[in-house]
DNA sequence: ATCGTAAGTTAGTCGTGCCTAACTAATTTC
DNA sequence: GAAATTAGTTAGGCACGACTAACTTACGAT
């Protein structure tokens, strides 16, 4: 083993499975700009507020994150790269369950939520290898590489198109399998060709084209689905 | 999904991963042929002696081994029933690792000590289809089918063959990744043929044929392997 | 038969990560 | 700008799974 390599590879095991959904969650919530809130990390792992308020002191004080008192937090440098560690670890799971495996892409995400906290580091890059280097995962979500380094694209919502405007389907929420299954029915998969055809007032229904046919689709579901612009008409 | 499927399929997570380790310990100690003693597994499973007997309480009470105080521990065939699936994991998974990711069979072990407890059983089934329904991990240890059953065969410890006498490796220990290394490099590899020449008394080095060449080996490494007889001279 | 040792157990503690209830700070609203 | 609402925090508890120290049981040797 070089020393690189050693250097490279992590200490035993210094963060729990918990700890690294919290530093998952704190790093998603960051995206928009903001600190993370307390109540918005508790939403999203489905914990009690005061439980995230206790997590949140621990990792303040192994220096995981920042945090100003009833003013959210921040992740650190060290808080990032744990973060961005663990997300590799599951998207290149979630892209190895499905190229590899045959799992459909409305099952994988489970099962990488429980592998990416027990799968090494030698195995998650054997993975990647295996299917070929992957940029996305299976819902276009990046992949972040071992160095933690993350390819960041300006995206736009579905419903952010004009009417008239062409697009194509970057990236789709993984949350919820239910979604995503409805969502590949219609053809709403990372690569698709969508032009925004009408869009009723005040949050309403978009009428679209997916490739070649004209589907409708209610705000909930459009708001999974994240857009590149690729010209007008 | 069947009936019958769902019922096969266990309610979410019904057992902890510490669980899971302490029934697999009890299950291998107990093919002995005796109760498993507490000492016995806390010096498996690198816990002390106190902590196995709280251990041991609580799996009695969920009705996973029956206890006698001060006589060690036998599973239940809910116990055992649990420690088959565990132990199917782990082989899958080492197998898997071998043979469709390239990982040498002295670094599988410890891989799959920690993805036994998170893939599902579905992962479990995919690995074992893609890789042709292996009947053995790479140590040569049987794979219990998805029913429970495992086939047990009579093994005798290398030492234990006469001297001409022939055989076949048929399974090694994993325990110790060096030991695993350095059986590789003598060619004591399961499905290997081997003929005692020697032994030594008192416990001593054993002469041995593998394959064309001669090999001495010492009691330890003598004991890590396991093989069948086919034949005297 | 008893005595000493090895094996096993109980008692008491600790850290992790969760909970509810009660309190406090910040932010809206009128 | 005071009151009401929402967000966040502290306090106190609990289950799990580990620990050490002290005690008890079983058993082999004499």
């Amino acid at each position: 083993m070089t020393t690189a390599s050693r250097t490279a590879s992590r200490a035993a095991k210094v963060v729990s499975a918990p700890v690294e959904d919290y530093l998952k969650a704190i790093y998603e919530l960051e995206r928009a700009g903001k600190p993370a809130e307390t109540n918005e990390i508790a939403l999203r792992l489905a914990i009690a507020p005061a439980s995230v308020s206790g997590m949140i002191r621990r990792l303040a004080q192994q220096r995981l994150l920042s945090h100003e008192r009833y003013r959210g937090v921040t992740l650190t440098e060290a808080g990032r790269r744990v973060a961005l560690r663990t997300i590799r670890r599951h998207r290149v799971i979630e892209a190895y369950l499905t190229r590899a495996l045959g799992f459909s892409w409305d099952r994988v995400h489970d099962e990488a939520e429980r592998l990416e906290h027990a799968a090494s580091d030698e195995l998650v890059d054997r993975m990647a290898a295996a299917i070929g280097e992957p940029a996305t995962d299976p819902h276009g979500a990046p992949i972040p590489t071992r160095e933690g380094k993350i390819a960041e694209r300006p995206l736009l919502a579905l419903a952010a198109l004009a009417p008239r405007e062409r697009g194509r389907v970057v990236e789709v929420s993984d949350e919820d399998a239910g979604r995503l299954r409805y969502l590949g029915e219609l053809g709403l998969t990372p690569g698709t060709r969508v032009q925004l055809l009408e869009r009723a007032p005040f949050g309403g229904v978009l009428r679209l084209k997916v490739g070649a046919r004209e589907r409708t689709i209610g705000r909930e579901l459009a708001d999974a689905v994240l857009v590149e612009r690729t010209g007008r008409e």
